[in-house]
DNA sequence: CATATTATTGGCCAACAGCCACTATATAGC
DNA sequence: GCTATATAGTGGCTGTTGGCCAATAATATG
């Protein structure tokens, strides 16, 4: 093939493009809770194909400004939220000849949860952009493969939020352990049992109690409020729910 | 962009190689247990770059020939061990302008676990190809960041074998309890305790005794003898182990 | 003041992991 | 044979944790 050239010599001589390669994205699945439901961010496209249809943020690798596969995610999240996402986790990179009609194209997911607010108002003023609701998803039209990317991450957020305690840095604070809770059962679809929740979220140590609130619906006890504490950093991915989940 | 035209029309005149994009390349972490050593397949790169060093096996997709990213992972696989790897996982995918010196590449990186015997004598007849005992791979001179994968892909290995049953499948049956629990301890790289991992193993109902046989060592009290239970491929993600490991 | 509503705690039981000593059954050497 | 040694397998205790659900606390409403 190369005999009897050196490393510099071959270098000088490679041009990528006389070689076939596949289309190559990036696609991110941003989630966020708001008003009791989980919801996802979705574009319409502007562009074929699929013009028209809803699809996840996300596009080409800028060769030349990213430096890595997930600069490109961060920069397209930041041009549909207008906020850094610190936390990107990588679900799956899914690659076959048939999911783009342009010819085989490779994408890697990215999945992460945001608070809400920071992003609310921006997200209004791009045009082609906004939250839905998770269960609305499926009655869209969905670009591409995209209805599977959202199944994908959305499995991942659950098994993802049962080892860790993600949801903490997402909730307005301070916060009650029941909305706490619901974000939980929100993330996790699941239903969580009220005393063992709060043994193992209190046990683990990451919370810190800052007074009173008035609890969910204006009546009834009071309720004791929290923020994350100072440490809680280190413990993102301790796990905190085991089994204890029914259904 | 494309206004006012059709996407039959779009897809008409697009022609991918008008726009830049990275390589795209797939490589896999296959382990095995042999003689009591974890081992992982490497091959000798014959061409350049990093012409001479041990490498991952793997390679670009074709095109043509491939219609899932993991076809290519099998293919692979398949000219150098000379068997049908069925259980492939995906481990991460890394991307990055500096990781290879052709340019931005992107790297799905897979793993899986075989068992050694039927690949053994194929392995000998690919001359740039063979078995390295996991502990001697870091004094090689290993190609691209394939050290970093190799690190990412153990890991894993770790971590997946905690939660599930995998080494079942990888011992030559029928084996004894003792040997199982060598391979999972060696497969976790962490001591478990006796009593614990009998009692797990065996209350998930996926062993079947077989018979007797001799102990490790020739001397002792001879030892039964167990085989994967009928139905044991269903559980194959079950959660088998806790944190009921040592270091 | 009675009632509804939400928050928080008490307390029991069953399952299970860690621990380690004890028993069982073989081989090797004398 | 008998003893030492080696490996396999079990008994049984303890502490932790999760599921369950009823009891108690503290407020708002009419």
């Amino acid at each position: 093939m190369n005999q009897g050239i050196t490393e510099a010599q071959f270098l000088d001589q490679y041009n990528p493009k006389d070689y076939d390669s596949p289309l190559m994205t990036v696609d991110i699945a941003l989630f966020t809770l708001h008003e009791s439901t989980l919801q996802i961010l979705l574009v319409e496209r502007g562009d074929h194909p699929h013009k028209g249809r809803w699809a996840l943020p996300g596009g080409f690798i800028d060769l030349k400004s990213d430096t890595e596969l997930h600069d490109t995610a961060k920069r397209k999240l930041r041009e549909k939220t207008g906020v850094d996402v610190p936390l990107l986790e990588q679900v799956n990179t899914i690659g076959n000849a048939r999911r783009d009609p342009r010819g085989w194209s490779v994408t890697a997911l990215y999945m992460a949860l945001v608070p809400h607010a920071p992003t609310a108002e921006f997200i209004e003023t791009v045009k082609d952009a906004r939250w839905w609701p998770i269960d609305e998803v499926r009655k869209l039209p969905l670009a591409f493969d995209h209805a599977e990317l959202v199944h994908l991450a959305r499995e991942r957020l659950k098994n993802k939020t049962a080892y860790t305690v993600l949801p903490i840095h997402v909730l307005k604070q301070p916060f009650s352990l029941t909305q706490l809770q619901q974000a939980f059962e929100l993330l996790m679809d699941a239903t969580l049992e009220k005393k063992s929740f709060r043994r193992r979220i209190l046990n683990a140590e990451i919370l810190e109690e800052v007074g009173e609130g008035v609890p969910e619906g204006g009546r009834g006890r009071p309720t004791a409020l929290y923020r994350p504490a100072k440490n809680s950093e280190q413990y993102l991915f301790t796990r905190v729910f085991g089994d204890a989940v029914s259904s």
